[in-house]
DNA sequence: AGGGCAACATTGACTAGACAATGTTCAACC
DNA sequence: GGTTGAACATTGTCTAGTCAATGTTGCCCT
């Protein structure tokens, strides 16, 4: 077989800045896509056909189409073809959770602006006694390892699992309380720790994101390319002493989070 | 050449779930990072080394560290080998930006145990008359188009870009105003705006991980695998008019997002 | 009409090899 | 001693092909 272009693959056709030929390629996408020619839910040419219409080997497109997958713009679907993802919000509110704060008009114009309608939630739990891993222990401030109560959720909605929320107590601060029991607490366990006699007065959020764990991605089902969330809030007494330390694990694109804050009298 | 098997690739060696084999590679060598048998900074085995272990080709080594690399565990420094990245978090405090809030003794505790030494903060600083785009249009309740002002901020600390902070202002208020200048506003662009007649009541943080975009990629020097959090403020003045919105862009895994919550009695 | 099965198109996994790109290292030279 | 440059090891890019896996589609048979 012969090619006009005796091995040089660089030069074979060089217009841009001669990146390799797969960059090219993913480029070219990726601004297809992000101009709109090609909107969400749209099927890209087959493998085959990309070749073909770059003069590449199919291996070459697939390094590109790897490269877009991995930026979470493009998703496989097996015998049919690779499409573009479309992605939609959800909201997050770490203030909001099940209990009404002030809310202002702005803050209910943004929930308003992203929530949608006809969604299922439902939720699994399960309580443990675990030994505290490394991150749970240090927030808590025991000793890594000392046996803490954790209750692990996974909320779903329309069926598909959307949050990780596991919460972890001192295990003799909730120790035959109702907490222990796995099943869901109307009032909040926030509420049920405050009726132990230890009300939260202050807490700290501290967000990570970073590309997930395989055990979170079989525990969220997440596609490649997604990065999550990972929210820590560590709840604390009036006195300073730590009682609570929740993990919250969001798949970041289907996650907005939403803080609502007030400026005091701290400037003005 | 004659392999003993003839052709099927599934069955060679049918330890573990019959994973694709790029996929076993990757999960052996992710587990030696997590147990700290393979520790930050440490080289990897060449791939040709691990070709020869593996008794599989180059290319499906190759397949197997791209795994790694995506998910940020593992960096390509390029005629040496691969390496374990090792990573270290930045603190990023919204609530804390250059003026003292009431910080809680639980939060003086974070923020020494991440806070270093020895590091030399720099910016630049770009003002400039843009049309807003539809995302700041939004938040600003203007039409998209409309011009604003927009006083653009990357951060370095010992030379490395770590965020970008672009604030947008409403152009008819802060017109002819300090914060028009491409300069440091030492008591803040805050306490400007509140000279100017709008003081800040309160403000909405929202914040969105994704992949980040080859621009975010250029502007913030970004190696793969490397999520980045997209955080916007929205800031109201007493009426509910928003006067500002920064967007802020941070690479993931440098940065912790903080913030600290009281509860005033809502609860307890 | 419906259920099941076979063909099919497409992506997924892998091989064996070639050549390019690129810092490092070290020896030779000034 | 310092600088230059060549050899080198390693990753990066690409080809051309094979076979596997997997939903979809539509035909065929009941």
């Amino acid at each position: 077989m012969f090619n006009r272009m005796s091995k040089t693959q660089k030069v074979d056709t060089f217009r841009g800045a001669s990146l390799p030929a797969y960059q090219r390629i993913a480029a070219a996408i990726r601004d297809k896509i992000a101009s709109g020619e090609l909107a969400g839910g749209q099927q890209l040419p087959t493998e085959l056909e990309l070749a073909e219409q770059w003069g590449v080997a199919r291996q070459t497109v697939r390094n590109g189409i790897a490269v877009l997958v991995s930026e979470g713009l493009v998703v496989a679907r097996r015998p049919l073809g690779h499409f573009v993802r479309k992605r939609e919000h959800m909201l997050y509110r770490p203030q909001g959770e099940s209990r009404d704060q002030p809310a202002s008009p702005e803050m209910d114009r943004f929930c308003q602006q992203i929530i949608e309608e006809g969604r299922v939630p439902s939720q699994t739990i399960d309580v443990s006694l675990v030994q505290a891993p490394p991150d749970i222990a240090e927030r808590l401030r025991v000793d890594p390892g000392t046996v803490v109560v954790a209750r692990r959720r996974v909320r779903y909605i329309n069926g598909e699992p959307i949050n990780i929320n596991d919460s972890h107590f001192p295990l003799d601060i909730v120790k035959d309380s109702e907490i222990m029991s796995p099943a869901d607490v109307a009032r909040g366990t926030n509420q049920a720790l405050a009726d132990l006699g230890y009300p939260q007065d202050r807490a700290i959020d501290e967000i990570y994101t970073r590309m997930p764990t395989p055990e979170q991605i079989r525990r969220l089902d997440l596609g490649p390319g997604t990065p999550v969330a990972v929210h820590y809030v560590t709840g604390y007494v009036a006195d300073g002493t730590p009682v609570r330390c929740t993990v919250n694990v969001l798949p970041s694109d289907q996650h907005v989070i939403v803080f609502e804050r007030k400026f005091e009298r701290t400037w003005s």
